[in-house]
DNA sequence: AATGAATGAGCATTCATTCAT
DNA sequence: AATGAATGAATGCTCATTCAT
């Protein structure tokens, strides 16, 4: 009885560990640039061992692609919910959600938004396709209703919630990956955080019907 | 020397063909996918011709992101030079003249910009690869310019002008990546353009000093 | 005792399932296209366990083609020890044997005379192959003594028996190979029973010493 | 303009040179057990090359095939045009023309007839398996032919021509193939050709309506 | 007795790139 | 200037087989 849970769990286990293999893999090499054999090696398996728990080499990126896409709707969710904040509070607290996940791995996070957007999705079977689009459209899905719901409270003027969640989301990807390329230039470290909080708060500004001062003047 | 002339100009012409039916190729199969083979069947070429215009793969394709790049901050200074318009209508005009660069030529421009933040741009020659960087760098110290003019003027509030320039900038990349993921499971036809329109209306209320009615209500 | 006895029983009985599942599996897939896991799915065994029965595919697979051809020794076995048949119609039952074998598993019959022309064969142990070749010998020489009595007792030419009991298995197994592949543009159904007797009756009348007529008129 | 000839000659030399490369290495370990390295090797040129000649290992096979079955084709329809034969003559020379073609390259004949009868086939792309199969359809046509002839001018029983041309055919096939696995246990060298034209003569006078002596005694 | 897990050894195929002509 | 021809170097994936448990 334990026996076969205790089988279950190492299986896990090891399916973990080439799951974290390959993400270190991918992110440094990317997906194209990374190879089956260097998967197996971090991981310390056989190459052959890797198709024991993936199909292949995309549905074993998928896999990774799919966890992160659930941290992030798992993340939002968390905000969505919390009963403690208003509608503006939880707007503004979304940022520092998608910050906290980029901050947590953002290697990670940055490939699997670049890969998101990417030729390779196309080629993907079907099911796992899908799978990673139905994430996309939950978390979207998740920030419009914030939206929704300071407009019929009054709060925010009349616009499309789901065109600005579109905007919001937006903003988080095209930064992460802005920021990303300007590292190359820029000797500015790691400005994601507060640039994506003004984007918001400039955002947020915009949409709210009355917000006359200077915030600093408030 | 009008000869010399001449076979100068053939041999820019026979770059063109490349160029653009390199462009083809990669909006078509990305850059992966493209082959040299590929390309030089849509040029009319041997691949071995291709080697005599340009280096190898990476810089025939890094040519073609900074022709669309040239065309970004061609487009950009044109709005910022225009003396017909006020700060605001130039902020305004942005988003229009990024879309219609995109509208030109929208497969181009969203693989452009998917390139651009994907690590191939890592391998390139240093070379290229900072010339590249320095267009980028051009183009978003041009809107930069153009809300720092507003600050300066006080119509806006006081925040990093490289900070909006890179919001702005990224939030049209974030959204051409974005509506393209989202096409293939949103039937909605194009969305960027009104999309993107909204996205600048909110920053730059939320940026303006004095802005507290609705702007139906002006 | 009674435990040991019952233990081989079950353990022949195990063999017994997994030479049929092999055989199913091989029938469908061929001896390169089918693999030790479809096997052993098929037997509800796992792969590993399929190595305590058998020492390796080959011979596995060969057990199968031995196991064939005894059933092919006993049927013309049985037709030569039957003594209410002459020689002529101990030779017009040759082919329905055969053909019996053949009708009551076509796929099979067909794949092991397949195999045992292929070059696998070769690759096979000595033992094993020494064991399919004896087969072999066997029942040649089972044919060849019919026609070597009717040679004896004067109602057949004088040919090297052994020659012709060439022609006949070679017939035979020609035909099951022709028809199969013929299966794949002629619509016609299975031809091999009529064909084969037609083979055997041309022969059996070119050995006839008086035989002048035609059979229609006899 | 003869250079264009000639490399065009030189093209097909090189094929050429494949070509005999891959009969001996299929000959020498099968199609399964060949690699296309192997074939490389023995051509003196890259793996890679192969495939500018051939579209993958199937197709360089098939080629060989063909190659094979137009011989045979082309040495049927030699014998069936031969205006100084008649028809028992021809049928007479059947047998001749097929070992002929099997001593000029016996291992390459045993290797095509084969792989012709093996599942390997079926796997082809549609285009080659039906020139194959065509090509098949054809040679056991002209043999049906000229039974069909000899029944027509009243010397042969009525039979069904195709049938008898199959059992021609698969009598061939078969004792190629049996002489083949026989060699392994039978010192005896090479038997094809007696045995055949044994065949034949049995067959023949099988269906001959008259020939009652015993063909010593003619 | 049975097997879950692991792997070594292969192999067909692709493609950017070079170079003699 | 152009290219036909060739290839080196990869790489994803399969499968028979083994062995600790």
């Amino acid at each position: 009885m334990g026996i076969e849970e205790r089988k279950e769990r190492e299986k896990m286990m090891r399916r973990r560990v080439i799951l974290d293999a390959a993400k270190k893999v991918f992110v440094a090499k990317g997906f194209a640039g990374a190879t089956m054999e260097n998967i197996a090696e971090e991981a310390e398996f056989s190459p052959a061992t890797i198709y024991l728990y993936f199909k292949n080499k995309d549905e074993l990126h998928a896999s990774l692609s799919i966890e992160m896409q659930d941290i992030f709707v798992e993340k939002i969710e968390e905000v969505c919910h919390r009963q403690d904040l208003g509608i503006e509070d939880k707007i503004k607290a979304l940022p520092l959600a998608f910050c906290e996940v980029y901050e947590r791995d953002p290697l990670n996070v940055m490939h699997v938004l670049r890969y998101q957007s990417s030729e390779a999705l196309k080629a993907l079977s079907f099911e796992i396709a899908s799978e990673i689009r139905g994430k996309a459209k939950e978390y979207v899905r998740a920030i419009a209703n914030l939206f929704e719901e300071g407009i019929r409270e009054g709060l925010f003027f009349e616009h499309h919630p789901v065109a600005i969640a579109d905007i919001v989301w937006s903003l988080f990807v095209g930064l992460v990956l802005w920021e990303d390329t300007k590292k190359d230039f820029d000797s500015r470290k790691d400005f994601l955080r507060p640039t994506l909080e003004l984007g918001i708060e400039l955002i947020t500004r915009g949409i709210k019907k009355q917000e006359c001062l200077d915030p600093g003047e408030r």
